[in-house]
DNA sequence: GCACAATTTCAGTATTGCCTGAATTCATTG
DNA sequence: CAATGAATTCAGGCAATACTGAAATTGTGC
């Protein structure tokens, strides 16, 4: 790992911890964007990075659980690798669609205590979560196109 | 502050501070959607919620930095009164354009370091920004046709 | 089934960041 | 300009969380 390696992965984990993520889990998505070969070990993580074997574990499971990192068995080595999988980023945007149902869930839910003056304050976050249920479907679909076309 | 209005408050809370925000934040934008009228100072927030009017003062001013809430001056009254912005999520949503263009750059900044195998790790990335980019303010423009519309 | 290495777990420590409460500053009215 | 009340600031306490390091567990290959 070199100077500028060091540094690229140090301005994405600070883009990154910006949001609220952890530290380690910052570097880590930012190493495994640029290190090479793209499949590493936990144990080859840690000493890139200097952190603890319990961090990386722990870490690396919610990268997995996001689905932005996928593990990969090598037959005849006991060691599990680790890479960012394929379709990561796209993976983030369409999880987004959960969150969206869940602001129209909250919009809804406040039914019993809806404002007199000003409902709109409600029903504002209720339009807007229904609009992007409808929008980001085929949002997502013209996203892919315009990725797989990128990539030939 | 009824009972209902109380668990609403604390929904929006909850679910809110899922996301890392702090959660005297997310109450006061729960209890300014919903309180009545719209319209509070920071000493009846600070009661109405049991927060400190530190506390207040300091988490009322991140929203309204966020463009989620506007000071209202009421005249031959000293205290300031805050609301909840007409257009406030619509706002949120405009905002995220920055963040669009942060990982662009974010993309952009590993020309020096872009590795030999695998290199759509980084480049899927920037195609992603790419999208939105592009697509981010139309949507923005028939979310707001579609809200304006809404509300008649 | 055994041995070995990788991974996970977890108790302890360090750090971060929220919240409070009191002192200070600011703004408005008389 | 003085008085009054609201808003802000900030040092300190506290709770939550990240990280470490070592022990326990798991899973391969022989």
């Amino acid at each position: 790992m070199d100077d500028a390696q060091h540094q690229y992965v140090d301005r994405v984990a600070t883009f990154f911890t910006m949001f609220g993520s952890a530290r380690a889990w910052a570097e880590i998505l930012g190493w495994l964007m640029i290190c090479e070969p793209a499949e590493r070990t936990q144990a080859e993580i840690a000493e890139d990075l200097g952190l603890s074997a319990g961090t990386v574990s722990t870490q690396l499971r919610a990268h997995v659980q996001l689905g932005m990192v996928e593990q990969v068995r090598v037959r005849g080595d006991r060691t599990q690798r680790y890479r960012l999988r394929s379709g990561a980023w796209f993976e983030v945007m369409s999880s987004e669609l959960g969150r969206i149902h869940a602001m129209g869930e909250i919009a809804r839910a406040a039914g019993p205590v809806l404002p007199q003056v000003r409902p709109e304050r409600v029903t504002e976050l209720a339009d807007l979560a229904d609009f992007f249920a409808r929008e980001w479907p085929p949002l997502l679909e013209r996203m892919q196109a315009n990725l797989t076309k990128g990539q030939s």
